[in-house]
DNA sequence: TCCATTTTTTGATCTGTGTCAAGGAACGAC
DNA sequence: GTCGTTCCTTGACACAGATCAAAAAATGGA
């Protein structure tokens, strides 16, 4: 564990898990197996990837693009309970079935792993057993924020949480300078949006209207996001105390 | 990897996951270690455990009682992010602060191992790692599911939602015949019902006075909850199209 | 036992978000 | 280019659940 945090997302080509943070031991010899068993899969914006309940033989890591991870009720109803970004791991290990419906929202392309064999490697190779761990705890723990979303936030403070986290997200991929203006692409439609914040579309649509019109986002067509001011997004998204003028 | 499900919560005396399902190899020389690093704490209804952003030099199973997991915004909204029921875990081995507030909402005993051993301890002992992955794996499938709850389910539903969780739950813990109707304690005051479900207290109460209405669940006293049928809890909890004999 | 406190229920009213509906803008196929 | 499709926006209205308020029931201590 000498190594330390910086060059994440780097270069780390044979660890299944390379594409998040840092592996300490991506260059050692024990994950020389991983040359058989990993390939990769593409797919284009808004196909599917897997439904719940198929099969499923290999775990994967995203290398670009956006996915989602969404559950439908049977009358249709649809919750989006994970984005998926690039660095982020599917699937889950000793289990041969997807527990969730898996789409790309954007031009995505995969790193899989056979499931078996990729299972004999966490038994026999402690580090990543332990950092499979890590990341699911760290997914755990996003949940459970998302719960408070989900549960306690208004249309408004929800919008102003996802732009947040996507834009979070894609800095950390290097895009952008931190500490200005934040300029990037919205990877979902206004449906998938409201999918994930518990909205309808119609309200998501009148919220970001909202957010712009009290200039605290810009956009530049229906996809393009530009947040001037990060900390004033979230904390005038919840109360527009100094938004209109008159009141 | 022999033995199977049976004897669940039973006997394991030495596993520091003791407490749920079943530990294949609990009785094996490799866990003796934990005698020194485990010892159990004791809390009283209402009282917090820990508040998030305590140290926290433990992590612990929780062998009796009930306890919730909550995060709070600064303005006082609070979202409970997990129900710990015995033979639940809580404690991120590698963190040493907490990331959640944890209350005791019944009277409570937890099992807890000194942090620093038990991580050592999980590096030195792969079956204990693979395990802990398990169990937070189920966690975040847990969470997930509650999210569909949070984002997509009328007040109705959700009431029923929690009531079957802590039915199903009770069910296991073996104090209730199988298919039968299920009596059980509710362990959370409608408050907390209300943190859980993002709803608030008074919907909480007006929910549940609806559903005994229906005939769909009883009452006795606050807290004792009978329901005579489970699926129809579920299914007729979002539709009342039997409900009442004028519509 | 009685009193103080907490928890729960119920009523009246308000409001944020959903629903239904219509039209506009962007995009790909031909 | 034009057409068809999908995505997005906006308006009018309805309604589930929130808020405010008060009282009833349960609980615990002296």
């Amino acid at each position: 564990m000498q190594q330390v945090v910086a060059p994440a997302f780097k270069n780390c080509t044979d660890c299944p898990i390379r594409h998040r943070a840092v592996c300490a031991k991506c260059d050692s010899e024990e994950l020389e197996l991983l040359e058989d068993i990993k390939y990769y899969r593409s797919f284009s914006a808004g196909q599917p990837v897997m439904w719940a309940g198929d099969h499923m033989d290999f775990v994967a890591s995203v290398v670009s693009g956006v996915a989602t991870l969404t559950q439908t009720m049977e009358d249709g109803r649809t919750q989006m309970v994970g984005l998926l970004l690039p660095s982020d791991f599917v699937g889950r290990p000793g289990r041969g079935v997807a527990a969730y419906t898996v789409t790309a929202t954007t031009d995505l392309t995969m790193c899989c792993f056979r499931r078996k064999p990729f299972e004999k490697m966490i038994d026999t190779t402690p580090h990543v057993a332990h950092r499979l761990l890590e990341m699911t705890l760290d997914e755990l723990d996003a949940a459970r924020e998302w719960m408070l979303v989900l549960g306690r936030k208004t249309a408004r403070e929800k919008i102003a949480s996802l732009l947040s986290i996507i834009a979070r997200r894609d800095a950390l991929l290097g895009s952008a300078p931190p500490g200005k203006e934040l300029v990037f692409d919205l990877p979902l439609t206004r449906e998938a949006m409201a999918d994930y914040l518990g909205l309808t579309l119609e309200t998501v649509s009148r919220q970001i209207s909202a957010l712009k019109r009290d200039g605290i986002i810009s956009l530049s067509g229906k996809r393009k996001i530009s947040i001037p001011d990060m900390d004033r997004l979230l904390t005038e998204a919840g109360d527009d105390s100094d938004g209109g003028y008159l009141t």
